[in-house]
DNA sequence: AATTTTTGCAACCGCCGTTGA
DNA sequence: TTCAACGGCGGTTGCAAAAAT
């Protein structure tokens, strides 16, 4: 199937069917918010539902900016290296689409989720589920090594441990406690004795310009490889621990995970 | 050609963390 | 310290287009 470019930018009304179940987005709605926020800024998404006019409310408005109004979003078919990363980095990171589309530079989470869920995740056979489309609860919930560090239930964050809180994989290595992903761990007192990696700088900086190898894999940095230590035990336990620099030089455009393999 | 099924994606939903009063 | 508002995220769904029958 292909499907290319914006096919239903426009509000979509089933002939005799006055209220589309779905409220797409129109042309003229578009045009408000671009022009708001070209003239305001970004944030204060409340604020630009208000005084923008637009009858949408402040989330919407950001969704509807950030996966689709914003400069510098790049729209059509993914490109081999593009799916090639989205692949590692699920297989590191689980379903932290934000975390993976930070990565894609010009591609939204919301897109990058998409992509997975209807392009990569029916090839990869190992997951339950894998290629059915809906009832999809458990689908993207697995990388491949069977870890699950979604968000939604194991939330990132400050060591308020949700009595909602559950993880969806019976993998008992993984626990309430450290299936959570710190997202700045230095204002949690109730983490800073867990000495836990902190993944978002991980995957967010650039500025490494060494290579760690472990085993036969590629690491921007130590922290990196502490991250894999401290939530896959087994990452641990099935190599020998010892890693060597890597004496290439850095080279700025290629993203060390593009190599892990 | 008509109908049914499948696919792809935009948008919504609800949860949770942060922030400020 | 509490609480409400807001923002961000991942999961889910509605529906048109494409493919299959």
């Amino acid at each position: 199937m292909v499907m290319t470019g914006n096919k239903r930018s426009s509000s979509v009304v089933k002939a005799g069917n006055a209220q589309p179940k779905k409220n797409l987005w129109k042309p003229e709605e578009d045009l408000i918010l671009r022009q708001y926020v070209e003239t305001h800024g970004e944030g204060n998404w409340a604020t630009v539902s208000k005084r923008s006019g637009s009858l949408r409310g402040g989330k919407s408005c950001r969704l509807r900016w950030k996966n689709y109004l914003r400069p510098n979003i790049k729209r059509g078919d993914m490109s081999q290296e593009e799916q090639d990363l989205i692949i590692r980095m699920h297989k590191l990171l689980g379903n932290r689409w934000s975390l993976i589309a930070g990565r894609l530079p010009g591609r939204t989470d919301n897109e990058v989720k998409n992509y997975w869920n209807t392009h990569l995740n029916k090839n990869i056979s190992c997951c339950p589920a894998a290629g059915s489309k809906r009832k999809s609860t458990t689908i993207a919930d697995y990388s491949n090594d069977g870890i699950n560090i979604t968000k939604k239930k194991n939330k990132i964050g400050t060591g308020k441990t949700s009595s909602t809180a559950t993880t969806t994989t019976d993998d008992p290595m993984i626990t309430s406690s450290t299936d959570r992903i710190p997202k700045d761990t230095s204002s949690d007192h109730q983490h800073q004795h867990h000495k836990e990696p902190n993944i978002e700088s991980m995957f967010t900086s650039t500025s490494t310009e060494e290579s760690w190898f472990y085993d036969d894999m590629d690491f921007e940095s130590p922290s990196e490889l502490q991250y894999y230590q401290y939530y896959l035990p087994s990452f641990s336990s099935n190599f020998n621990a010892a890693f060597a620099f890597d004496d290439e030089p850095f080279i700025g455009y290629m993203d060390s995970l593009l190599l892990f393999d």
